[in-house]
DNA sequence: ACGCCAAAGTGAGACAAATTCATAATCCTA
DNA sequence: TAGGATTATGAATTTGTCTCACTTTGGCGT
């Protein structure tokens, strides 16, 4: 027995309108078309699907029984439809980010709640745990977007530049180290870094500072939340390293420093990388503008 | 965009062995045929439903949602087919019960109950309300099955006869007729006549008795539920005239009395009808059989 | 980096299935 | 029972799906 959609499609019609003729009209076919194919299901079927011995034609127990089944599929499939017409469109789409940032939840959550707000059709998703090979990930269509400071030259990957930040400098005001203007690598030597709990050469400190420095910190403690990292600063159980964007409520606050690293200070760049198929798409254009504009504003309040 | 269960069919199982061949083989097609179906797809949805530059073929984010959908429909699509194939082999179907006698509640719900245990599949209901035209609605299949007391000769229906009841008269033991070892017409001239809520044409009192002699009964009474007539008739606020296997609680108790109308007792069969296509189907035979075996244990004890 | 193997894609022709056209059979109503 | 409306049927045609034979592609081992 081979069921198909065209079957129930058919049968629902026959059962709306009330007839063959009538139904063959709305499916835009003959008449003789639909007569043959109700036959067609009820010879594989083996059962009879209709009362014929009144006309207009009517639904038998197990025609009923199979239009209940179509009323439930249709719609169902109505509304795939829909969403792949969505899908091509560029209203609809899917857009799951991999961050291989820690601190970057701090300014991506506005920007998709704005995002979410524009776009209502597309599937927004954050994908946590491969921050480790997020590339691949984009590749294998895992994910749509991974933000990133380290752009590789990827062969169907973009990577788009979105702002500048400043790995900063944040100790409690008890530290000694609040009497320097700014930090450099042997200062690290006797205090606690609290840093993410990511590899070494994915942390601003160690990979600009401390590991071309080869200073090693006192100790280093690994936290996962960025308030609960704030916190043992305050308390002076540590200091840390974090981009600007993260100490904009600490910065003013007392308990606080905050200082350069180095005399200059560092400055690193933060991109979004997208497949290059992808990177046309409007609502990927329209989350890059949001992610290259948005972030400013927490840097800068 | 015309999507049938075949593509639906194909997707999941191109998911599920994780490749074209292996699912072509699941499908019995080859996977040259699959190739096709699945560019077929594609071309129509307008979307990329696999991930093609890596190998093993993956679905795309389109493909997952169209994934989702195929597992929800496919196995309902799938039930169907078989709750189908039950009703070819006669395991399952539709017995939908008009009944044109009130009191057959009492003797058909055991009925019904044994057949429910045998018969699980078969989609059992009583449908009040049809109780004037009965026999139209079996032939246009919103029944499958009549009980009534009147056979007519009506090609398509069949009429099997069940058993025989007799009417009796019940009233309480105060009533003046208790006296009287049966009753005739005449003694309803002063009665109050408590009947089941329809035509009297179809009571068997009237169409039996009270007609044919033009006797009219003082007042008649209409009540829905046999045990409401029953306490009337106990406090002597009428009398009535039931079916013999609705006294068997009744006759014992010193409250009522119950005596044959008149000398003979009336005597009446009960049918059920079907259509003659359903006759023959197992199921049927068996609510039959049952329908005609049980109420005897009724009337008996 | 090269080449091999397994897996997916392509194109032409064979085959199957669905549809149409023309017409016949039914049913209901007047 | 005649007539209109509705459904059924058969043969021809169109459409679509599958197979066969072959090419292309990506992954992997040496």
């Amino acid at each position: 027995m081979h069921l198909e959609l065209r079957h129930l499609r058919s049968l629902k019609a026959i059962h709306d309108t009330g007839g063959l003729a009538r139904a063959a009209d709305t499916l835009n076919i003959t008449q003789s078309a639909l007569s043959h194919q109700v036959k067609g299901i009820e010879e594989q079927a083996g059962v009879e699907l209709f009362v014929r011995r009144s006309k207009p034609l009517k639904l038998s127990a197990a025609g009923l029984r199979m239009l209940r089944a179509a009323e439930r599929i249709l719609p169902e499939i109505e509304a795939l439809e829909e969403e792949f017409r969505g899908l091509r469109s560029g209203r609809a789409g899917r857009l799951h980010i991999a961050i291989e940032c820690h601190a970057c939840f701090d300014w991506l959550f506005p920007v998709l709640e704005q995002f979410r707000r524009a776009w209502p059709e597309v599937d927004v998703d954050i994908r946590p745990g491969l921050a480790f090979g997020a590339l691949p990930a984009l590749m294998r269509e895992e994910v749509d977007l991974v933000i990133s400071s380290d752009p590789e030259d990827l062969p169907g990957a973009v990577f788009h530049p979105l702002f500048d930040y400043s790995p900063t400098f944040i100790a409690s005001a008890q530290n000694p180290l609040a009497e320097k203007p700014f930090v450099v690598a042997e200062d690290f030597r006797d205090q606690t870094l609290i840093t993410y709990p990511v590899d070494r050469g994915r942390l601003d400190v160690f990979a600009q500072l401390l590991t071309p420095a080869k200073v090693e910190p006192r100790a280093v403690r690994q936290v996962e939340l960025t308030a609960v990292i704030l916190m043992l600063v305050a308390s002076n159980r540590g200091v840390a390293v974090l981009p600007d964007w993260v100490l904009r409520e600490a910065k003013y606050q007392p308990d606080y420093v905050t200082r350069k690293v180095t005399e200059a200070g560092l400055t690193k760049r933060l991109y979004a990388a997208t497949r290059a198929v992808d990177a046309p798409l409007p609502f990927m254009a329209h989350v890059l503008r949001l992610a290259r504009t948005e972030p400013l504003k927490l840097q800068r309040g």
